[in-house]
RNA sequence: GCUGAAGUAGCUCAGCGGUAGAGCAGCGGUUUCGUAAACCGCAGGUCGUGGGUUCAAAUCCCACCUUCAGCUCCA
């Protein structure tokens, strides 16, 4: 029999029999490894760890952890639902069915029928009956054209979508019971590794993701190897459902949305307004040290502008209908950029002027759709954070990099670690979808990945993310439902300058064109604001806290004391309030504690004796009796430093 | 916009053919209390809107509106 090296991770390596399964290697090494094996990752591949393995590889086990191992197992999973389906529903018609961050789903065309909760409930218990026989998952390749007759036959016709851009490639086929899929693989070895099954939600798609497809049915659905990770997991989604954004807000009375006013246009509070504020005022500072003007500019302007921008064209489906007054058309603002523009262009610039940060938080208006509206990360009017910076060509990359610096800031201060950077360029097969000649788009993406490299950004490149004139960095942070949505941006533009015909004059004497930065390290304050309520579960760090403390009586013998408490440190400045209801201590600190409000402060018959407050901190509990000036240091320092812990 | 689900008091929800119910919040009173809910009372709703079926509709049927999940699209 002939051999071949296998190398492991470790960088050891062994002989084995040609033909041996990625299962036998790890049977090899423990048993325990075996049971936990999922997967094999042969030369950066990963296989399935029955396949026999015939030349000379490196190896990895793939265990849970891994997530190629994950990526097997909810395969496998979307496979046994399909299966399932099968049985249940003959002569249902079969779309994908992938594995996604957390978990799976199926795409299926059930005809007339519409899933009920009842369905799910019956798929599932399937799944468990099909997961308890547990067939091997087996792996045969075919040519293309026993493939697609085979689906010809099982009347599939999405089936035979796919295969048509397989066109002349050996097509795989996994086998499991009595079920067979299309299916490039890897699988697990087989059905009774999944022991812990959920079907989740079920919901509209369209077939391959168009609108002017079919929509099918797609069920969401999580596995997992035990039924202690599967409680977990349900838990996890509970506790998620907990911090979700427009609970909290309307808890708190942080932000209003009504139908009476219209969809997607919230209502700022006055707890939330505070919010707002100390993060505009806290952005307006780091922006004053770093050169930037602020600008103000109306909510709506001439078509012109919008017209000679490009956003007309571009962006006509996103925006409100244009206001006629007096034969002129005007719109309510989809972006800042082109009032931007005419403010630079109010005046002769020279090169010695530039860079030309002009900033404003500029509201601006879109019409999305009204499926897409969702709380504060997705509304018609909001809030950007808005800089346009015209910058000489030899200025371009130190500024981008002194915006990427800016961003991280805010970021860092506001604790955000868990964020992705997405280096958005345009999709060359579709450039009509873009404004400007090509030669400025490859300077443009150019100038971004340097800059992207020079600021040691851990970036990935998203091919077709770009806007219509220029290139972007997006920097993504993920919901508390896991989905991802973009805040900050920073984008190069060559375009707008030529359109506009924005100049400066050199030092040769001669009209050249700046090139334009567009960044917003919030994005939007709506957006931001969202997902920060989510991040901190609405529990703030004492500088945005809308109220940082509050000053609770025991018995209203002792409201002259706390009144004079709560004045001194109003007056200090800091966001304060009289608990002076006639109850108890111990329904009063529930109240405080349910509003999530960082100090409560309670006094008595001791306090005032001794000239003290009981500090109580939010979910910590009593800290004790402490000074009223030691306390306000404290917490002015707190605030003063924007620390993320009390 | 599309597919599906849901709309009952400020909030959370029960009622699912026989003249609207609870808890919390609110208001009035009693209580004067030490670290996550004292007690009594009062008030509060054209049951999303409009049509229909019925002796009778929150409840059944139709249309529309809004919200939610997903798809598509985006800061």
């Amino acid at each position: 029999m002939p051999k071949i090296a296998i190398t492991f991770p470790d960088g050891s390596s062994k002989q084995f029999d040609e033909g041996v399964t990625g299962l036998q290697i790890a049977e090899g090494i423990s048993k325990g490894l075996a049971r936990e094996a999922l997967a094999v990752e042969v030369n950066g591949e990963v296989w399935d760890l029955n396949r026999k393995i015939v030349m000379d590889a490196s190896l990895k086990i793939l265990k849970w952890n891994d997530d190629g191992g994950k990526y097997a197992f909810w395969h496998s999973s979307a496979h046994l639902m399909a299966a399932a389906i099968e049985l249940l529903f003959p002569g249902t018609k079969f779309g994908i069915g992938p594995p996604i961050e957390t978990g799976f789903y199926y795409d299926i065309d059930l005809g007339d029928h519409t899933l009920t909760g009842d369905d799910l409930r019956k798929i599932e218990e399937k799944m468990v009956e099909l997961s308890a026989k547990d067939d091997p998952y087996v792996r045969e390749e075919k040519t293309w054209e026993d493939a697609v007759l085979y689906f010809k036959e099982k009347k599939d016709p999405y089936k035979i979508e796919l295969l048509e851009e397989l066109k002349g490639q050996t097509i795989t086929f996994y086998h499991s019971g009595d079920f067979t899929d299309l299916c490039y693989g890897p699988h697990l070895p087989s059905t009774g590794r999944i022991k812990a099954i959920k079907l989740l939600s079920v919901a509209g798609a369209y077939w391959r993701g168009s609108e002017k497809n079919k929509m099918l049915q797609r069920i969401y659905g999580a596995t997992f190897p035990t039924k202690q990770e599967l409680d977990q997991h349900i838990f996890r989604l509970e506790e998620a459902k907990r911090r979700d954004h427009r609970k909290l807000g309307q808890e708190l009375e942080l932000f209003l949305l009504t139908p009476k006013v219209g969809g997607g246009l919230p209502l700022w509070l006055p707890k939330g307004t505070v919010i707002r504020e100390e993060l505009e005022t806290f952005l307006r500072t780091e922006q004053k040290k770093r050169g930037y003007l602020s600008v103000v500019t109306p909510h709506i302007g001439n078509i012109d502008l919008y017209k000679t921008s490009g956003h007309y064209p571009y962006y006509k489906d996103s925006q409100f209908t244009p206001v006629k007054v007096e034969d002129e058309e005007y719109l309510l603002k989809p972006m800042n950029c082109p009032h931007h523009f005419q403010i630079y262009a109010s005046k002769p610039r020279s090169y010695r002027d530039l860079p030309v940060r002009l900033a404003e938080f500029g509201t601006c208006y879109r019409y999305e759709q009204s499926g897409e509206l969702n709380g504060l990360v997705r509304v018609r009017a909001f809030t950007v954070d808005d800089s346009h910076m015209f910058v000489r060509q030899d200025q371009l990359k130190e500024e981008l990099i002194g915006v990427i610096d800016l961003i991280k800031i805010v970021f860092d201060t506001l604790g955000f670690s868990d964020f992705k950077t997405r280096l958005s360029f345009r999709d060359p097969k579709n450039k009509e979808k873009y404004g400007g000649e090509d030669s400025l788009w490859i300077q443009a993406e150019k100038d971004i990945k340097e800059a992207a490299d020079e600021a040691k950004l851990n970036y990935f490149i998203g091919i077709g993310e770009a806007a219509f004139y220029g290139p972007k960095i997006d920097f993504i942070v993920r919901d508390v439902l896991g989905r991802n949505w973009q805040l900050g941006t920073v984008q190069v533009d060559y375009v707008m300058p030529e359109r506009f015909d924005l100049e400066y004059t050199g030092a040769d004497g001669q009209k050249h064109r700046p090139v334009v930065i567009h960044r917003a390290p919030f994005g939007s304050l709506e957006r931001f604001i969202g997902v920060l309520i989510e991040h901190f579960a609405a529990e703030f760090p004492l500088w945005l806290a809308p109220v940082q403390a509050a000053v609770l009586s025991i018995t209203d013998q002792y409201f002259d004391y706390a009144t004079q408490v709560f004045e001194e440190l109003k007056k200090a400045g800091i966001r304060v309030e009289l608990d002076d209801r006639n109850e108890k201590i111990g329904y009063k600190i529930r109240d405080w504690e349910l509003k999530k409000v960082p100090y409560m402060l309670v006094v008595g018959e001791k306090e005032r004796a001794a000239n003290t407050i009981s500090v109580r901190q939010h979910k910590k509990g009593d800290l004790g009796a402490m000074g009223r000036d030691t306390f306000l240091a404290k917490i002015l320092d707190t605030i003063q430093h924007k620390s993320l812990t009390l």
